[in-house]
DNA sequence: TAGTGGTCTAGACCACTTT
DNA sequence: AAGTGGTCTAGACCACTAT
């Protein structure tokens, strides 16, 4: 990509850029076929502006039409739950269960969470609120052996760090790694997005004190809701 | 988007995937004519899902043709400098300036950096390279008050972490934060990516023993090439 | 029912790179 | 010269939603 001669589609996200400027939160941006009018392009190419829009968090299509988007949602990339973090911040958390199955580990599981080749291993699926928005998708794995009463006792709706702490367990350390990724259609579906809206995906081991290891954790966050800040040491 | 009846794009992306398990690092992919004749479909929807393969990782544009892309980039995400982190990772790293700046500080960075409003800032903007590749670009500002003689002294291509600690200023807490954005066409051609290639932003604010801030930086990695780690305590 | 965004097509022209 | 990806167009059909 060479830095003269502007891409078109670049030239119509700053214009809208510029229409955002005067409408709050919520209002309604005009309907691409208009814009496409307006700007005499074609109305793929403002699609391709908007959807650059969407990615940087700055309009959101609601039901019908697209309307200008709220702030991005700040969480702390700590060892504390979901639940705290996202209180920590003013905002309701929430989750609900998409998925809950016991599997046999395959060899990469067993040896993230240090445990037998074929030893039992529970997974748990949950999509994540904040304020009632669905803003990422959290799958999580744990060794069965150590967690045995986890489908009798614990309620998927609540907090799993609490319930694991309670039971006497401390998280003390965890490596985790960030990047940028996709969703499949089943994935976007679940957190109401699409499958060309990049996500941030974050993969954490969790151990205690002994440091074995007590979870690990695969999120996957919308890019255009969420950012995260880390103290650094 | 529903979770029946899967866009063809997707459907093209997992057979492309298909193909791409059969092929080494630095092979060359089918051409994009190629694979609509192929697969039954038009250009248009085979470049959506080369997209796809573009920002998860797994393909890359090299001069003239699309080959399968080699693995992504670790950065430990820690207080230490870029050329220390690159090292650890066993990558040489490499930096070469793009801009070198003295401004007055507006009014959000005089704030954050603490110092008086239209106090003289230092930018200097780098491009960070990883065993010669261009794999983000760094923006840092520093009161030029604390730093008079950086202008002088400094080689912009060594690493600056190092430059102001041998001056007995030591970096003992960060505040970062971490989302995705998409680039300017001024930023997508520096690190050689496009406009359409989500990007790993980070805002950093360090500071001394003291608690007073050092610099401000912001850094815009490539999605594609590069993951962060880090360590939760 | 009318309007919206989501998807997909067939084709065009361009800049660039390799042969 | 030939082939590649980058950009853009004009149009089509669809599912969904608000009226």
């Amino acid at each position: 990509m060479t830095v003269e001669s502007l891409p078109k589609h670049y030239l119509v996200r700053t214009q809208v850029e510029d229409l955002l400027a005067d409408l709050s939160e919520g209002d309604a941006v005009p309907a691409e076929r208009e814009l496409a009018a307006r700007y005499g392009v074609s109305r793929e190419t403002v699609r391709q502006a908007l959807q650059e829009l969407l990615v940087a968090g700055r309009v959101e299509r609601r039901g019908r039409g697209t309307v200008v988007a709220r702030p991005k949602l700040v969480q702390p990339l700590s060892l504390g739950s979901y639940t705290e973090g996202t209180l920590s911040q003013g905002r309701v958390p929430g989750r609900f269960l998409v998925r809950w199955e016991e599997i046999d580990a395959h060899a990469k599981l067993a040896e993230i969470l240090e445990i037998g080749l074929g030893d039992m291993v529970i997974h748990l699926e949950r999509v994540l609120l904040a304020d009632g928005e669905r803003i990422g998708l959290e799958s999580t794995y744990l060794p069965r052996r150590r967690f045995p009463d986890l489908a009798e006792t614990f309620d998927p709706g609540t907090s799993l760090y609490a319930w694991i702490r309670a039971r006497g367990v401390a998280f003390t350390t965890a490596t985790e790694r960030i990047e940028t990724a996709l969703p499949t259609p089943r994935e976007a579906a679940l957190v109401e997005s699409s499958t060309a809206m990049p996500m941030i995906k974050l993969h954490r081991v969790s151990r205690d004190a002994d440091g074995v290891p007590i979870e690990r954790v695969r999120s996957l966050y919308r890019g255009d809701r969420m950012a995260f800040v880390t103290e650094l040491r």
